[in-house]
DNA sequence: CCCCTTTACGCAAGCGACTGCGTAGTAGTT
DNA sequence: AACTACTACGCAGTCGCTTGCGTAAAGGGG
């Protein structure tokens, strides 16, 4: 195996010297730098970065854990980001995937931890909505290694960690505003548990409906259940019975994941790279409809998650918590069918 | 940091007590053992994988090189196999996506290099076919430093390393033979350059022809072109080709990617997770349709690269080059309208 | 010609874990 | 009692690279 002590004997100098030679330090003359550079490319060595990595303590290494695979066309999104911004740096990532799984989830981020990641990005898992105990364990135990860790789009609140949501409230607001001012009056919100996204899309939901003097019924607004199906959440129990019991005419959607179910294959494969979080959908049809969707700025989440880890790598102190909120574009169809508001399908 | 040291300290003891201790080896008492492990839980102890990996010359860690994202469906399954393989073993891998491009292919290699993963898959970059010095190089220098690495898919014929395909010339045959019962006399093949994938099953393409007594022209005989759009091939040129200047009946495509382009948007959709490589379509229609395809084993084939390697993690010595070929099952659609074989829209 | 500043390197001590070899201490044999 | 055989650890070197500090050689000023 060839060592920088390999040049150094060729060249009859010491290894410090070939270290500094090929790191360009001001203390080593030109020729020597020169000769140095020669000697490596002709013996093809290769810098070791486990051994820089020892002593640096900085392995130009970032973990990213995310629920799903990365076919999954949020996540795909969320890891072109952070590629984007830290291929440049040299950095290489750890690709983790749970499948929406805790204990996967903590497996993961023990052995991002013991190969001493620079940094995580977290995208979490549902589960944690039941019970966080086990996060809130490893994210502590990063702490204490000086890993600095990011969560996108979901967090737990009273967590003391950075992260990189959308503008959920804001989001569902106007896309409530959008189905009232197509007539609906009606409207449910399918949402889940006390996770962050849903709880913020529902407060929206509710203000929306509250600015247009409209009563908002506990009724309409379900839970989606957690299931171990790919997508982690199940709601089509929910829809069926809002639209057969409680007759709305259109549905908030809290995830992309839910949107996907509902929407007609076609559509579904056609859109399939815009259908994101809080799709609102409003019927009739054997499927229900998309009226409107928000594009959320996903590749700038994850440059953002990214930029926040690179900024404590060049020694950045973590003063406050990081909470970076991104707009999102929001997109409105064509009302569906004539335009009416009317009873959605309970089939899906 | 708490490092082994730390927990030495803490029990008079000497370091290397308390990594054999942590490593349960039997040279220590029963008693020290869970002393160790007790402070070490205590003190919240995580060993330093970089550390033991610059010593033992074993990182634990896997790089794939892929040109495409892993939204792509070809990938995703790939990727799973491989996961699915190493990671009860408490492997990671650095996933890095060359944009199909040499440049990127090459700096990723060397920076798994660097990062001394302890085996390397590839799925090769087309523009390969083209020029591959860059390529033998890097698998040059992964050899010198007894990096064992792993083709997918594709490889080059030249090279003496290990790989793992599909059989692809059989399901060239198989898919030509049934585009012959259907009635199809002129069929042509879309191919590309001096892909190994691309050669082998054209050669089936040839075979299936011979033994149909049909004469092979070689104008029905075309090459894809390489493009910088997201595929890294057209296709669409030598299709309308094809279907306008030789009237042919039926296509053979060689690229998964190549038939997504010309399949209906909606069959894109929900097909898209069995549409591989070596799709053979047949008309009429606005859009060509699908006459039959080949599920390739792919999740098998990740499973199989990284069996590979882990062999020689093991310390099993690279021997002899080693060829896995995977049988791939054919899935044949009902015939496509009235089954009558007629020339094939040029519109694409 | 001597002293001082630069320039250009070498020495050696880490970084954190693993490991070959040596050695006290205890137990068992004759 | 002397010898052998384990058991249970400690010492110190190693992996490859970085870095603080020390120093010889070269150059410049008085």
């Amino acid at each position: 195996m060839v060592t920088m002590k390999t040049i150094a004997t060729v060249l009859g100098v010491s290894d410090s010297t070939v270290s500094r030679a090929l790191n360009d330090h001001f203390s080593i003359g030109g020729e020597t730098k020169r000769k140095v550079r020669k000697v490596a490319k002709e013996l093809g060595y290769v810098p070791n970065a486990v051994a820089r990595g020892l002593n640096q303590k900085r392995t130009k290494t970032l973990g990213l854990v995310f629920p799903y695979s990365l076919s999954d066309p949020f996540l795909a999104r969320v890891y072109h980001g952070i590629e984007d911004e830290t291929l440049k740096s040299g950095y290489n990532q750890f690709v983790c995937q749970t499948g929406d799984n805790q204990e996967r989830e903590q497996l993961h981020l023990d052995q991002l931890m013991e190969k001493r990641a620079d940094g995580v990005i977290v995208v979490p898992a549902s589960s944690n909505y039941v019970d966080d105990s086990s996060l809130c364990e490893s994210v502590a135990s990063l702490r204490q290694l000086g890993i600095p860790i990011v969560f996108i789009d979901k967090y737990l609140p009273d967590m003391d960690v950075d992260y990189v949501i959308a503008d959920y409230e804001r989001l569902a607001y106007e896309l409530v505003k959008h189905l009232i001012g197509l007539g609906h009056r009606r409207i449910g919100f399918v949402g889940g548990y006390d996770c962050t996204s849903m709880r913020d899309g529902q407060r929206g939901y509710r203000r929306a409906l509250a600015d247009a003097g409209i009563v908002c019924e506990q009724r309409f607004v379900k839970n989606a259940v957690l299931s171990d199906s790919p997508g982690g959440w199940r709601a089509d129990g929910a829809v069926r019975e809002l639209a057969e019991e409680d007759g709305v005419t259109a549905l908030l959607l809290a995830s992309h994941k839910q949107a996907l179910e509902l929407l007609p294959a076609e559509h579904a494969g056609i859109e399939r790279r815009d259908v994101v979080e809080f799709a609102s959908l409003s019927g009739p049809g054997r499927f229900w409809l998309r009226a409107a969707t928000a594009r959320m700025a996903l590749e700038e989440m994850g440059r953002m998650a990214a930029e926040i880890i690179m900024k404590y790598q060049q020694g950045g102190e973590r003063t406050r918590r990081q909470e970076v909120v991104l707009p999102s574009e929001l997109i409105f169809r064509k009302a569906a069918g004539d335009g009416k508001a009317r009873p959605l399908p309970a089939e899906i």
